[in-house]
DNA sequence: GCAAATTAATGATTTATTCAAG
DNA sequence: CTTGAATAAATCATTAATTTGC
């Protein structure tokens, strides 16, 4: 079965340690521009797409936030239940890690383009950032299914936006662990959401998902 | 200055009229292919995008969604406040026309392809229906290929959702369009959203939106 | 009558949920 | 169970309506 009519994207361990590496350094919501640019960079390692870029980092940010939060609600369920009693009980106790490959070793070589000079120019239009979706997949071609390569087209979109860089650059670094990649120095906003808790709107907010109904996220473990 | 800075699209009333005439057919989620056409034939009224017709499924979708449910809840929240005194309430009233028909007049100029038959035929194939967002940009040849074309996939009904209200979904269908248009059975999943519940398998949950606390969407006076 | 100040709509983004493949 | 994919809900931001003061 060469062909593996997979609808879904499998991303190859370089391509998932470029990502983790990418979100790690401070990438969260990358912009039409960047995808296509990540995009490019992780097909050398194996077939993908934009969208899967951009799911990616969607589902990555999304999730890690809610490991948190289940973390959190977990730790608070307990104290709750527990109440005072044992105070000092281990939060997150066994790993139980299901079957993910134990990363490591996983050597790759960073030797395409890209590599420091990651963007090659910046774009002196644009206008929207993050743009929609559905609406995009027409026109592709497409032919059919690994056809794919080629995506560095900025044609009309032209997305690569440049006021919202403004810049910053906020040190970022962190634990980038040796410069493998460093994204391009036009991240995108100054920084907008990298909050433990949504604590941005005007009056919104929070919602229960600890609360003891609804416990479809944060019930037990055993699900 | 000449160039209208605009930063976001302005629906001219034709655009405007067309797509609330292909709303009330039936249209909610039209998938990339779908979007490009309508798209291409809006155009001709005036400058637009296809993320501008794709935003404004989704937020006329929403929109509606929500002024239903806000209509409910006040209901509710009358019906709470005054207490128990009329048993008979009917949930809808609404006259609910027995005629489905729906007018399809709006045969404005149509002059390009389209016209009537708004889905061409089903497309075998399929990938991605409505994807992402942001990475679009790339290719997207605005005007190559019509090898594709085609596509259907349109959504599935939703007419109202009391998802959150828990309403006893009684008839209703108060101002809603009627069913017009038959879209290609080219959709996707079997079904999405339109149970009464969540009764999903993980245990899902009734938000509340209409409940005295958060009361962020229901409550009358946002800001 | 017009223009700044408010408010109401609604276009555009982001976040949270949900579905289902592997 | 993990996670790619997709959708809906929530939010933000800008434009059009209105209102208000001169």
């Amino acid at each position: 079965m060469p062909q593996t009519p997979s609808t879904r994207w499998c991303p190859t361990p370089e391509q998932l340690m470029i990502l983790e590496e990418m979100y790690r350094s401070g990438v969260r919501t990358p912009n039409a521009a960047e995808i296509q640019q990540i995009t490019a960079h992780l097909a050398y390692y194996g077939r993908i797409e934009g969208k899967n870029v951009f799911y990616w980092f969607q589902n990555h940010k999304a999730r890690e936030r809610q490991r948190l939060r289940r973390r959190l609600c977990a730790r608070h369920q307990q104290q709750a239940a527990a109440a005072a009693a044992s105070p000092p009980i281990p939060p997150v106790a066994g790993g139980s890690s299901a079957g993910v490959v134990h990363p490591a070793v996983m050597q790759l070589h960073h030797h395409h383009p890209y590599a420091t000079s990651f963007m090659p120019h910046p774009h002196p239009n644009l206008q929207a950032t993050t743009f929609p979706p559905v609406y995009a997949a027409a026109g592709a071609g497409a032919g059919e299914n690994e056809k794919q390569a080629t995506v560095g087209g900025v044609e009309e979109w032209d997305a690569a936006d440049t006021t919202s860089c403004g810049a910053t650059a906020s040190g970022g670094s962190s634990d980038e662990g040796g410069a493998a990649l460093q994204l391009p120095p036009c991240c995108r906003r100054p920084l907008k959401t990298l909050d433990l808790f949504p604590t941005k709107s005007t009056g919104g907010g929070l919602k229960d998902e600890c609360s003891s109904s609804k416990s479809s996220s944060c019930s037990t473990s055993t699900n």
